[in-house]
DNA sequence: ACGCTCGGGACGCCCCGTTTAT
DNA sequence: ATAAACGGGGCGTCCCGAGCGT
């Protein structure tokens, strides 16, 4: 049990290891060598945990989509006030999210990177939440009459990747003014007269 | 003179084939060999031509930026009827780039890539221009009094960066459809009632 | 344990081919695939054992000084008879060893290479144990009055390592005869009247 | 005319060049392109006069045989006063010249390289020399009886590549002082009672 | 179960010495 | 005499599998 303790630890030193290097070098330039340097560990430990190079960046995608099931994981309950603002509050709690996250960094960063085969689609369970809830506001009578749902939801989904994207090189890309620019130009061209919904965001929740 | 005629095909073939690989496969995984050989031509050949992978890298970079300048090259000249059909337009006329034109596409890829120090900024070249037509929209009332021209510009290049990812896995984001949501969603939040500005782009202009 | 036994077979058996290589190709020339091959190991082993070309040559050298250490070790104990025959002994186990030894040989011509900066300096340390053994023949007084120790410590320096080198062209350089010759010539122009010193060398010490 | 002069012109920087580029790197490391580079000509230029690299050397070598010749060319006419004076001349002459004089240098390392087969054997023709002056030195009783021709010609040969090689790290070693305490202790021991014969050797001839 | 030392191939980039076509 | 192109490796590194310890 005491072994199982310890090889819990080690794995999970390996999959922040690896979010890190994968989220500064890549996918196909982290050597796995570095990777468990930077763990502690020697390198066929590594071996022992994860068969493989791409079996360790699937653990870190596994991880990251938990962390990204934290923001974007149930819909709205019933009793939610608004899914419109539901759906401000998750944006920006993502951009905080890939801020101060690597793992949710490095899990991104992976889908995206061609050479290698995602299994866990962060972006595709993103773009779907996202259409849920917008479907919901429709219902719920908050979108305009004008304004068709699709359009809400690939500028929202391609507005985030944007700014996951260019966050990388620049943080302030991901900073919470970033967002609330966004929302700020987007809400009264998107909200119906009565839906009162803010653009800031509802505070970081308690971790 | 006869001799480097051929020279300039030889080179113009690698910076090709290079786009083709860089953008399939990213600038690390990319081998030179895969490049020269789908280029026709030897491995020495494309070390006499481009000393390394990263000078090859950045002459797709520089025909890249020649690209995106017959996009959003000069401002919007004092004749132009609007500078905001100026950006829509340029926009659409960046999609339909970024899905036709492999070396664009290759291009905006090298320059997010970390492992590589990218020397023609597409993406700050980019967002400059759209900064400076949004301040000319802005200077002739074409935008809402209540809009700060800095969130435009922010959106704007964010969703833009976004189709553009996105586009690279499905097609589909980079067609005119999704710049025309796009557009439908955040041209009434930031247009002044007398202007009159078009979702939907100008029609392709003659290649 | 029984696992780092086998380690270090490999190791010798690299050493030794890399010995093979070196002296008959010379550092540059030789190709770490053929040192490899040879030894009967692959690539990547002689990469977990040395870490680059340089650094396998360091240990050549260093085994090639631990060799020079058995000719050219400790000073003539106080018990020898005659630090001048020590010296005459010494050279003739020299030459003996570079007839026969791959590795003192090649771990002579590494250090003599300018591609290679050399860390163990075989050359420097002979010749301050010959210039220190000389020190002690002049203090026992079998020097001639006039004759200058560093004339003598400087010829003999120059002609074992002339020995050497031709001796890789043609074998009959590092026979025992032309060392003879040498003393032969050297010896009544040094050794004072008393002095009694073989020109011939003692026998080879069991192996 | 003026075209082949310009020729003979371009192939003596070339040949100076290579003896630069060989002197300090060795044969295999120098590469054509720097040598090239060095002369001021291009890199085809370099194969229209030398087929090929080993040609190059070659022509190095025949550079430095040429030079050699001056020092050790004839054999002492019957008028020279001494054999034995003209051999510690030479000796002089040659430590000099492959302190002076780069192509000299580059030949001798050449012939010694064994990656290359050198086809001038600057070193059998100094041996060949001082042999014969060697003889003649007998012939004309300059030698004690006791002394064997060919100990002095093997101590002399050996001792000078011993200089030429320590020399190439060390210039002290082919400082005229070294060649001298090298004599100082050698002549006592090989010239007979009337035989006179400076250590010093002349001093050097008008070039 | 967990870990590591040791070893195996496979390329990748760079560079080099050379010939063709001009 | 040149500009252009050709293959051939070399070194380094990387991802991984055996097999012995604990």
């Amino acid at each position: 049990m005491a072994r199982q303790e310890r090889a819990v630890r080690t794995r999970e030193a390996l999959v922040r290891s690896a979010s890190e290097v994968f989220d500064r070098e890549g996918f196909t330039v982290a050597s796995l060598t570095s990777i468990s340097t930077r763990a502690g560990v020697s390198n066929g430990a590594l071996h022992f945990h994860f068969a493989s190079k791409a079996a360790l960046a699937e653990a870190v995608e596994d991880a990251a989509l938990a962390r990204l099931r934290e923001v974007a994981g149930r819909s709205p309950s019933g009793l939610s006030p608004s899914p419109l603002q539901c759906l401000v509050d998750a944006t920006h709690a993502l951009a905080r999210a890939l801020d101060a996250d690597v793992v949710l960094r490095a899990g991104f960063a992976l889908c995206a990177d061609a050479a290698h085969a995602s299994t866990a689609d962060l972006r595709g369970h993103w773009r779907d939440w996202v259409e849920q809830v917008v479907a919901q506001a429709r219902d719920r009578g908050e979108l305009r009459a004008d304004v068709d749902p699709r359009d809400v939801t690939s500028t929202v989904v391609a507005a985030m990747v944007g700014f996951e994207v260019l966050g990388a090189g620049q943080p302030h890309w991901l900073a919470p003014r970033t967002v609330t620019r966004f929302w700020r130009l987007l809400l009264p061209a998107t909200t119906s007269r009565e839906a009162r919904v803010r653009a800031e965001g509802s505070p970081a929740p308690p971790a």
